[in-house]
DNA sequence: CTAATCTCTCTAGTGACTAGAGGTTCAAGG
DNA sequence: CCTTGAACCTCTAGTCACTAGAGAGATTAG
């Protein structure tokens, strides 16, 4: 009926310490207790942190993914506020790619001209002398 | 002849307190100091520091950009450490590429499929609770 | 009953900075 | 020479999302 921290979290693939940080953090609510001070979730637990889970995977940060569960306890609600969070995470991953083509392309060209003989003529330490040809704002 | 420490970071692109970071964790070298106890670079500094400066453009951990440093030191020996820092950066950056573009995917089609009512029906709920399309191990 | 496995709390560490407090030094203008 | 304001100093703590480890108690299988 109920699961032990253990078992949630191999039904889900969150590691222990994870579940409970999520419970200090107050992104789960306080599990309770068995007799010897254990905790225990009901069925119920597994939707939510499947749902968190999902959610980090997809790059969300905690701080969103609080709103978001938030935002699913209220179902009557216009969802437009979880669209204008999607949306954000969207543009954040588009914009990471961008920054991560330029990087993958500037990579390839170092190692491209690096003829491999002694670091004096190294390539690679002379591109990265250089000053650069991407500029990144935000590396993450 | 010798550089402040503002003026240093303003030509390279660094902030000040990174400045001081890198030197506290033996990234850069002690600075002299002046009479008051005010750091001073030599113009050398300025290659070194905008070297890391681009190296963590390009991703590199600073563990990395370490090694490459004392590697750029000793030009005599051969490239070829210096040559697999690189590579490993390169293969690093598509790995995370091949993750955003997974996780591209799966917003865009979380979001297509949203018909934005109340968060009831919403797609973009409904599908943060299902188990995920995209598997990832690494989301840095 | 015992041994193995789980679980508990708590603290501290990761990477790469950033922010802030509270104080000192420097360069320019009057 | 004096003052003002910018730039500098050290140090601590905070960020994010965990992860690792110590040392102790709980539970379960044989």
């Amino acid at each position: 009926m109920m699961l032990t921290i253990g078992k949630l979290g191999r039904e889900v693939g969150v590691k222990v310490p994870t579940i409970r940080y999520y419970e200090n953090i107050c992104l789960l609510p306080e599990a309770e207790r068995s007799a010897g001070n254990q905790r225990l979730y009901p069925k119920t637990a597994l939707d939510r942190l499947a749902f968190i889970r999902h959610a980090r995977e997809l790059g969300f940060p905690l701080g969103a993914i609080r709103d978001l569960l938030s935002l699913a306890d209220r179902p009557d609600q216009s969802c437009a506020a979880v669209d204008s969070i999607a949306r954000g995470q969207l543009e954040a991953t588009r914009a990471r790619l961008r920054n991560l083509r330029g990087l993958e392309a500037e990579l390839e060209r170092m190692l491209d001209q690096c003829a491999c003989g002694t670091v004096s003529d190294c390539r690679v330490i002379e591109a990265l002398g250089k000053q650069p040809h991407v500029l990144l704002h935000a590396m993450e």
